[in-house]
RNA sequence: GGAGAGGUGCCGGAGUGGUCGAACGGGUCGGUCUCGAAAACCGAAGUACGGGCAACUGUACCGUGGGUUCGAAUCCCACCCUCUCCGCCA
């Protein structure tokens, strides 16, 4: 959410920003609204106080058994003016948040220009395009072939989008979440959470997700969401809370099961298990301070950044051009990983620094240990890394001519020393 | 699910429909005292949104949202949450 104050101080950089998005200029909608708020607030307020001495002035007389009768008129008169002045003021404040909450973040200003992915720009590469020499195969090609990976059965017991697997490769799943989270707490300095799968429209809102991308998540009969992503749970500890700058920065990580209803997505990525509706996520989450976030979000991307590399993974760091960055986002960085079998880069990972874009819609503050006052958090979420996308470049990387798949180093101590699946 | 109790400031905890933004205690910060500290004493301190160049000032906030009233922390209604007991349950 934008701070109106931003939007007051300069409407044509907020309207420049907008256009960096390609989105139409806002601000004389939103500050007309502003407008008529404080106007009819103002003028509220003045009859209130009025109102309130009235209310003193009566109290003290009939204390002394005056004759109240016509303080009373005029306070009720008072109250008829002030409630059509109330209803003003609502209404403008009301349709104000309405234009307010629709707009995405700020980009930060070194973001690239661009309308679409075709925009981004890849800022380095780690490990080379394996050329095989053989035909590689495909992680579901690979996965039914040796009756690990079941979509039909997942099909008849829940719907497309869905998948089964079993045995080494229903292990490997567990295993890849299992060793990431590891890493991260043991290593990279995050607190493990285990958290709510299910969260309200409070904390919906306040990390973006709700009004505008209702349709891409499941709600359940009482009015509750699935998560699309552990960022959800993790940022709403910031939610309503003042926090000590000591306390800062704090990282987090769960791994979680993430629901998307991928509603805009019909007909893409159809085949094999790139795109589901439910997929394993580890996620990375810092809350911190506005010093601290620009760092802290090179820091959350090199931690997902490890987690490839220590896997064996071809991957690549692309930053996110304006048109490709996220609602919520000021800057992205995304990891995407190369498979061998579609002979494509895929996102794996996605990391962003969302300022205090979030914290404004959930009201998270910290306590600055110099001076006055709060301030607004800034919040950071990252993949480390998606487990399902994991799965999948794990099997069309480390895929032999055979169709067996050799397991990655570091997941063999957690597979029980197995060395191969198939 | 049934029955009951309760939600007040950083914490604990008062609060009669009318000078209550809220007693009192603790904690915090500043000061006095001290070689220094403790204790004691004195003082300060909430958040949000308006108005004002500013000093300052207005309004709102006692779980949330409505209502009654000239006036609501206090009365009424709904909802949310917490606790206790019973039932059910992984």
């Amino acid at each position: 959410m934008h701070d109106i104050r931003a939007v007051r101080a300069d409407p044509a950089a907020f309207d420049a920003a907008l256009a960096r998005r390609g989105i139409a200029p806002a601000s004389a909608a939103i500050l007309a609204r502003d407008e008529a708020r404080r106007t009819a607030q103002t003028a509220q307020q003045e009859k209130q106080a009025r109102r309130n001495a009235i209310a003193k002035e009566i109290g003290m007389a009939k204390r002394q058994g005056g004759d109240t009768a016509a303080l009373e008129a005029e306070a009720i008169a008072l109250r008829d003016e002030m409630a059509a002045l109330e209803t003003t003021a609502a209404e403008a404040e009301r349709e104000q948040t309405a234009l307010l909450e629709v707009l995405p973040n700020t980009l930060d200003p070194e973001v690239p220009d661009g309308a679409d992915e075709t925009a981004n720009v890849v800022l380095h590469q780690h490990g080379e395009i394996p050329s095989l020499a053989f035909q590689p195969k495909q992680h579901f090609e690979l996965g039914e072939a040796l009756g690990l990976m079941d979509f039909a059965t997942a099909t008849k017991i829940a719907g497309a989008r869905f998948t089964v697997l079993k045995g080494a490769l229903a292990q490997l799943e567990r295993a890849l979440g299992q060793w990431m989270l590891a890493l991260h707490t043991e290593e990279h300095g995050y607190t493990e959470a285990s958290v709510p799968l299910l969260v309200n429209d409070a904390v919906a809102y306040g990390t973006d997700k709700l009004p505008k991308f209702a349709d891409d998540l499941f709600r359940t009969t009482d009015g509750r969401w699935l998560i699309p992503t552990a960022e959800v749970p993790l940022t709403g500890f910031a939610m309503d809370t003042i926090i000590p700058e000591a306390d800062l920065p704090m990282r987090l990580t769960a791994l979680t099961p993430c629901f998307r209803s991928e509603a805009g997505s019909a007909g893409r990525d159809t085949r094999g298990m790139l795109r589901q509706h439910q997929f394993w996520k580890v996620e990375m989450v810092t809350i911190t301070t506005p010093e601290q976030s620009v760092e802290e979000h090179e820091r959350m991307t090199r931690c997902a950044e490890r987690v490839l590399t220590d896997l064996g993974l071809t991957w690549r760091r692309v930053f996110l051009c304006a048109g490709d960055t996220g609602f919520g986002a000021a800057r992205t960085y995304d990891l995407e990983v190369w498979l061998p079998g579609q002979q494509a880069w895929r996102e794996i990972s996605s990391c962003s620094n969302t300022r205090d874009f979030q914290a404004r819609r959930m009201n998270g503050r910290f306590k600055p240990k110099e001076g006055k006052g709060n301030v607004f958090l800034h919040t950071l979420n990252g993949s480390g890394v998606a487990v399902g996308r994991a799965l999948i470049a794990v099997m069309e990387t480390y895929q032999n001519e055979d169709g067996s798949i050799r397991i990655p180093a570091v997941l063999q101590p957690i597979m029980g020393g197995r060395e191969k699946i198939g």
